[in-house]
DNA sequence: ATCAGATATTGAACGCCGTGTAGTTTCTAT
DNA sequence: ATAGAAACTACACGGCGTTCAATATCTGAT
């Protein structure tokens, strides 16, 4: 782990290895998820295919990089919109949350199938792979935001969670920055996260822009009513 | 349209029509959404890839005919389930429906990607193709169990909308059958329809088992907070 | 019974794709 | 200057969707 200088092979390495990335990033946004093709990196780089195998030993290697990197740059947008906004305003918090969720897909419909979706043919996902971790990443966020309201009103008998009812990454993460939290905050979470990424995956998808015109605007409402059900209106 | 008996030929060809369906869909079933291949087929039925040709234009129809079968069978599992409780029960329809819905989806997870996710490399859904109609259907269906909860509670003026903002035929579906309704019903509906496509979405591409060990159970919450928000609770 | 025409099927070809494997060039570090 | 590592080319393999001329099979009328 010395903090040398690369030397210029190094560099102009991982000048290359940004570059076929980027590369398949346009390629993404072009023609979605399946456009990426080492073929077509290859030609768009004046490469032959076979050259990119010493920068990523296989296929699913270059997608899972991309995954990892739309996947951050999701989780950073959110955190993000969400710390624009004091802790004192929770409702605000989740609002631009949700909001900002929504927006990056808008922007990124391929990215967002990248991530969500069935990346492409074939593709397997690693087992530990940087996914499930930002996924973690991005549930303990909305813990946090759930957080804010807790005690929850309206709380059943059937919302007693206990830890080992979730990922030990996630649990651990939560324990770590909301020590007084239960776990069922977690269920919740997990819950508004599948509430948000409902509406978003159908319109990004295409099947809510063939029903309404306004997908925005559901949502909206949609977020308006999650933060009235945790009691978070002001 | 006489309804004469088919000619041998005609048999025939509505059989190896149907065989072909049949096979791709077990293919799906086995390899999910991409290995539905014309010379895997091919191969299975003893037969040539081109010979396919007579019997689909080209792959893509192939996916849309697969595409409206599982929609197909996925309305008439959630119509069931829903019409197997009266309707003095509307928590109970309510609930059937989206049990049904995340059953079916558990059941045919390779049928949930083709129908709400990337089906396949390169298609793309035809215009006005049957997959919108079945969407139609099942808003409309869960339109009418929206219904038994209007007018609704905590009503903001936010929720004003015109029968413009919507799909003309699902507009049409919804007032023929529910002519007292006022279009902000076809809102909340298809924000319902988000809110059960959240949590199932999310299971099914794997990303909430990744954090969750009891998917069903978070669904089966989210479903009583859905109907307890809409005040159907007994 | 025969035979023209419709229908169904084949087999080869084209151009994509991902994945490998030599063999060769280019550059770096010494 | 040179050994060795790194990067690259060229090619092969099998799989894919699609097209098309040629062929086999069946049908209906003669």
């Amino acid at each position: 782990m010395t903090n040398t200088t690369p030397t210029r092979r190094e560099q102009l390495r991982l000048d290359t290895t940004a570059e076929i990335k980027r590369v398949a990033l346009v390629l993404l946004a072009e023609g979605g998820p399946d456009a990426i093709a080492l073929r077509a990196i290859a030609r768009r780089m004046r490469m032959t295919a076979g050259a990119l195998y010493s920068y990523y030993a296989t296929r699913d290697d270059l997608i899972t990089a991309l995954t990892r990197d739309m996947y951050t740059s999701l989780v950073d947008r959110t955190e993000a919109a969400r710390d624009a906004h004091p802790a004192g305003a929770p409702a605000a918090r989740l609002l631009a949350w949700g909001e900002a969720f929504r927006s990056w897909a808008v922007d990124h419909p391929a990215g967002f199938r990248l991530v969500y979706g069935d990346p492409v043919r074939g593709y397997r996902a690693p087992e530990g792979g940087a996914a499930p971790e930002a996924a973690s990443r991005a549930c303990a966020g909305l813990t946090g935001l759930v957080a804010a309201a807790w005690p929850l009103p309206n709380r059943g008998p059937e919302d007693d969670y206990d830890w080992d009812d979730f990922d030990p990454g996630l649990a651990a993460l939560v324990k770590e920055k909301f020590p007084n939290l239960p776990p069922a905050a977690v269920a919740l979470a997990l819950r508004v996260w599948g509430r948000m990424h409902g509406l978003v995956a159908l319109e990004v998808y295409g099947h809510l822009r063939s029903q309404a015109k306004d997908p925005a605007r559901l949502y909206r409402a949609e977020l308006r009513d999650l933060t009235r059900s945790l009691g978070l209106d002001t």
